[in-house]
DNA sequence: AATTCCATCTATTGAGCTATAGAAAAATCG
DNA sequence: CGATTTTTCTATAGCTCAATAGATGGAATT
């Protein structure tokens, strides 16, 4: 047998045809009934194919689930970091970083969905990665809340770590109820972001009148 | 046979004198894994006792389930409705609200937290129950602040909907967090109840500044 | 046309889990 | 103590599910 073509035309699952498609169904089904309420048999019946069938993809349920789950932070922890460094005000970044932080819930919100609620079953090693880059995300909100009380853009007796908990805790959210309510994302992320801002003001403020 | 004297001595499983420690075996455990994730198996090693004795506790693991959800929303909703009907300003008694909504989470963490995360695998009839329920809260909340809004308390432009999932979503976020971080409950109340006041509150119009 | 590769299928194994039945032990009560 | 009731145990049935092995058919390649 030819080991050397064996190694080197055979692809990886995760760079089969149909790949895309696979743990897009995974995500469907992960997000609606959790990983443990999913079966195998669930995802198959999504993509009309059989059961056995999806070991062609991946290796273990476990695998999809952390393939679901790394899709669903795609881009965002670059994303935030970049909106971050940006040489604005707190204030402006703090508002650009909600709005970016809800806009995956726009195009993979079964991806998003999965990535906060299921992730606490990962096994442990990929656990801990996307814990560690959970808590990176998290870091930056809150650099640039204290930052904005440094500058004082935002009250003083703020607790940055607490305001911090408080606004990812309202976006996330968004992942419960965005499937039910009519309102779209883009208008709950204005909203937010003024409901945010404007909790975290100074007290007797006024409004930035820009020009 | 002795029908009368089985239906009257034979007490509820809700009755039997364990049953309090055995629905907080399995909040516990329904809390750590998950629903699906967890097994009778895990709520007995907690207890001390084989696995199939549970079922002189409760017929089902979904009965086990129910129980968790409804001692974990137990006295909210009322709670929640004496507060909305007090003659106070809308902003004292949505302070009120947050905190209430709060509290739970101090002395039953893994009851309000396995109610959150896990009722969307109770079983359809008392799922119903339960969303019913839920709904009615979100509503108490909302009512309060559109009335807030009216008597202009609040900004007039603002969506009570939205203001509504934004608040409800930071304290339910709490569940999530409470156990690894350090900030005591109480205090996390009165900055979310501050944030939500003056998020939602008039800004000073800008003549005002000059004085 | 023959060969190789890709995707899916059939068939099955083996593990783990819920739930039941009935015995045994422990507690309570007359 | 003896009887009754409550609680826990042993044993196991029956099912579901993840995962593996190997076959099959079709597409691409030479």
């Amino acid at each position: 047998m030819n080991v050397v073509a064996l190694t080197t035309t055979r692809r990886k699952a995760s760079q089969r045809r149909r790949a895309p498609q696979i743990i897009e169904a995974a995500a469907r089904v992960f997000a609606e009934r959790g990983f443990h309420g999913a079966t195998t048999q669930d995802i198959a019946n999504v993509l009309g194919i059989k059961q056995a069938s999806l070991y062609y993809y991946f290796s273990s349920k476990e695998t999809a689930l952390e393939l679901v789950c790394l899709k669903g932070v795609e881009g965002f922890f670059d994303a935030a970091k970049a909106i971050a460094a940006r040489p604005e005000s707190a204030t402006n970044r703090l508002t650009l970083l909600i709005k970016s932080h809800l806009s995956p819930l726009v195009d993979r919100p079964d991806f998003v969905r999965v990535f906060l609620n299921e992730r606490q079953h990962l096994p442990r090693e990929s656990r801990r990665r996307i814990g560690r880059w959970s808590r990176g995300l998290e870091r930056i909100f809150e650099d640039v809340i204290t930052e904005g009380i440094k500058k004082g853009e935002f009250r003083a007796d703020l607790d940055a770590r607490l305001a911090t908990l408080a606004i990812l805790g309202m976006c996330n959210a968004a992942s419960n109820w965005h499937r039910k309510e009519s309102t779209d994302i883009t208008r709950a992320a204005a909203e937010f972001a003024q409901l945010a801002i404007s909790g975290m003001g100074k007290r007797p403020t006024v409004p930035r009148r820009r020009r």
